[in-house]
DNA sequence: AACCTTGCTGCAAGCGTTTGCCAATTTTTG
DNA sequence: CAAAAATTGGCAAACGCTTGCAGCAAGGTT
């Protein structure tokens, strides 16, 4: 059984081809392929018999033409180098694989234009989209919602089907991680203004802020990568805080480089967290205190929202909306504000230990 | 001018659409639209205004039912999770895109089977396909090429084209740069046994440690990936060397982990040198020595060479081979070689005082 | 025994393009 | 100025599949 081994024959085998094997007609095989109740098990099981041994592998440009389906799913990212796209890729890429979709990856390069134009170009190429980061307006997205079916990660727009990994609510909690190690003016390093997460993160940091009785102040916006990292560390140090949330790891990993640069010690002179928890931030130097997010569940999630509307052929119908909370991860770069007026040496030995770092 | 807003129509238009906007018949339509020369200029001026008003958009199902050609290209790659790759698709997608082709991003997930399973279920949907890191034998691949148009990267098979990162090359500057550091027995911590690079990677270090006059020895194989890394680590301190190249960064990673958690201090105990200088290789602890891959670049000449032949339609005729070179990045994970001449006691002991944990 | 379900299969009409071929028109040439 | 050549545009046949409709046996019902 070497079958996969074998030449192919330089015409690939059709329905047709298929059909006068065994002597029906190709509707017949069309059926026993794809509508399995619809036709006799025997004659059934002789289509398939016939179809495995001429190595029939149905058209999918052919079969598209006709059904309107595509059987492929377009995945929308803002900017394929940020390795917060990665965990995504990965969820969507084996949640579709599974259901027997395929991926075609779409990289938007942070321009809404590019968006709408990649979609309307491909638009016959895919059955349903799911856009990660979108840029666009929340009047554009719901037109566009319309008339695609579509899923949107970390967008909440009335209207359209979206996974939502709740940040902000990880925001407070590193908020009050921050204030229980001392620190009472906290920066925000903001990531582009066009960022609908990057808005609700520094809201939630804002209102966390009040509720504990700290100084909070926005620097930026900084694009969302290390070298904007190294613009941030510079404002944040000139910002006169203790301590820092960036808009995401990335970013804060810029920041770390620059620190080391400048030589501000971290947590020791700073203390910093960013949001996602990427490849990356459980070993950079020091290890990242950041937000964990649940990336590749939420994508695995909105592929499944995707393909069970695709699925029932309710165009617009379903409006679903999940929501995947995220959680403080303590690591290195996080530590007790530097002694001040309130005296806080007790707390900064014991949040010391671990914190240990052999230098 | 808010073209981009407005509804579409509910039926996309279509060729015929067009036509009877303009009163000619689609195929003039059709020429005027992709095959300029053949038109009269006037006539195809006011078609392609006609097209643009009505918004049309070519449906590629359909062109790709007849003239074959889908103007999409099949990437895959073995692991998604790599980091590695994340430069490869970044340099696939960037280029494709440039070269008016989408991606169609397929992981294979180290299986051979995979491989050919899913080039041979999608074949009417990409007109060629990139390979990076293909688990298929010699003939196996060399078969398939005669039947699709591919390029492999790292991977040297005769008749098919590819794009080689010349690491084993590299692999002799890092053994020097460990040499000349005094180290003399160094280790090889394996990736996949069926992987080609590796064998590569091996054999140069081999031959490199006989013109140097060193110990060599290998480890191994483990899975390229961190949680490999952490048994390498342990193999490789207990095979006795000075110094270890590991079969890629991800793995080196790995290693760099279970040695701080056992306490062996990188480069002080021992050296460790990656491959491919990965997102991450840079601000890990130590900042990784690694053999820096142009992975972007190769991806890029990998679409050119691949696109190149697409167009010029000649099916295996152009045999094209590009070998790309690697440098050593020094990084602070290579030192110099503990002082032991026969014996390696102080290294044991430095370990053993920092093995126990507070837990 | 005539009639009606029910289940299976075939026929044929698209789906939206591309493209070979031919007809009509214009331009060039002798 | 006629004939040949070149240019332009239309017709219609694919491409491979899906699907509504109809035909045709069986089996079930009065």
């Amino acid at each position: 059984m070497r079958r996969t081994e074998d030449a192919l024959p330089r015409r690939p085998a059709t329905l047709a081809d298929v059909a006068r094997a065994c002597g029906v007609a190709t509707s017949t095989v069309s059926r026993a392929l794809t509508n399995p109740g619809r036709v006799n098990p025997a004659t059934r099981e002789r289509i398939e018999k016939a179809a495995r041994e001429l190595g029939y592998v149905p058209n999918s440009q052919a079969r598209a033409l006709t059904s309107g389906r595509t059987r492929s799913v377009a995945v929308l990212v803002s900017d394929i180098t940020n390795p917060f796209y990665f965990d995504i890729i990965r969820g969507t890429q084996q949640q579709l694989k599974a259901a027997g979709y395929t991926q075609l990856l779409i990289d938007t390069e942070e321009s809404d234009e590019h968006e709408v134009e990649m979609l309307r170009a491909l638009r016959r190429s895919y059955d349903g989209a799911i856009l990660t980061a979108t840029r666009l307006t929340d009047r554009r997205l719901t037109a566009l919602a319309e008339e695609i079916p579509l899923v949107a990660i970390n967008r909440q727009t009335k209207g359209v089907a979206s996974v939502f990994i709740d940040t902000p609510s990880g925001v407070d909690q590193a908020m009050e991680h921050l204030v229980s190690l001392g620190h009472r003016t906290i920066a925000y390093a903001s990531g582009p203004a066009t960022s609908w997460p990057n808005e609700g993160r520094w809201r939630a940091l804002q209102k966390a802020g009040q509720r504990l009785g700290v100084d909070t102040r926005m620097v930026g916006p900084f694009s969302p990568n290390r070298s904007g990292g190294t613009a941030a560390a510079d404002a944040v140090l000139n910002s006169g805080v203790t301590a820092c949330i960036a808009f995401n790891d990335l970013l804060a990993i810029g920041m770390l480089g620059r620190f080391e640069q400048r030589g501000v010690r971290v947590p020791h002179d700073i203390s910093l967290v960013g949001c996602d928890d990427i490849f990356g931030a459980d070993f950079c130097n020091p290890p990242l205190t950041t937000l964990t997010a649940p990336a590749e569940q939420a994508a695995r999630v909105a592929v499944s929202m995707l393909v069970a509307r695709l699925g029932t052929q309710l165009p617009g119908g379903i409006r679903q909306a999940a929501t995947l909370p995220t959680h403080l991860t303590v690591r290195g770069s996080s530590g007790p504000a530097p002694a001040a007026p309130g005296g806080n040496t007790t707390r900064r030995r014991s949040a010391a230990s671990h914190t240990e770092r052999p230098s």
